[in-house]
DNA sequence: CCTATATTTCGGTGACCGACGAAACGGAGG
DNA sequence: CCTCCGTTTCGTCGGTCACCGAAATATAGG
């Protein structure tokens, strides 16, 4: 019950939908996801933090930077694997998450260091 | 996406999660609920009135009675339904579930007028 | 109608949540 | 080692949520 709890409380917000909706294109950085949600970094680090508690991503660390993404079907048990499932499912062509992977696209076209500049300079 | 939010923000609430269970056996008068939870009425209504609003349950009135019970798979449509299979395929062996179910039984062995008559002593 | 009763709605309280800015942390490079 | 910079943590504010008791609603039966 904890774990399914901490899934569907970790779903249960539209930010955090669609970091996993971007998570599904690929392996993102912080400040990309930052980029397209258009919302602070520590809200948006919080955000990661729980979809991470909730097993829903995981994050490697490269130098300064942190990527997460989407845990593995095969290895991450069928509560995350079927959440996830879930979402996407039904999200796929939601005008919200549409228009999340247009701005995506544009700012996978960026380089991450100009893009951490701008957002510095806010 | 609204839709989607819905049900994983009800979702997100053990108590909502285990009326769902509940339900699972068979539709349950209101005071059955309130019996198993051992929540104030006020509280089991309202939960009741999320589940309705996210299309997770339905009612039917019956004199002074209200049942409440799963909408069937075929015409509820997929977002619900693979909604409240997902839960259920993960928490049917669940502790607090299981529990619930048992308590549940001995319930349904009561007469729902017996029942609401000891919760309105309280 | 008037009463009894099953459920919902209302009002209030304490806890939790999402948002932000600022401070702290930690790796990279001079 | 010191600085820069991407990210996380902390403190705070306003809004939402779960819970309760009490009042309101609706229905059955005398």
């Amino acid at each position: 019950m904890r774990d399914m709890l901490a899934i569907t409380k970790a779903l249960a917000d539209a930010s955090r939908i669609r970091i996993i909706m971007m998570l599904m294109r690929r392996e993102l950085c912080v400040c990309q996801i930052i980029e397209v949600l258009g919302l602070a970094n520590s809200t948006v680090s919080k955000h990661l933090s729980i979809l991470h508690n909730a097993r829903l991503v995981e994050f490697r660390k490269s130098g300064r930077w942190v990527f997460y993404r989407l845990p593995n079907p095969a290895e991450a048990g069928l509560l995350i694997g079927q959440g996830i499932g879930y979402v996407s499912a039904h999200l796929k062509e939601d005008a919200a998450i549409v228009s999340d992977q247009e701005r995506l696209q544009e700012v996978l076209t960026m380089d991450p260091e100009e893009l951490c500049r701008i957002q510095a300079a806010r």
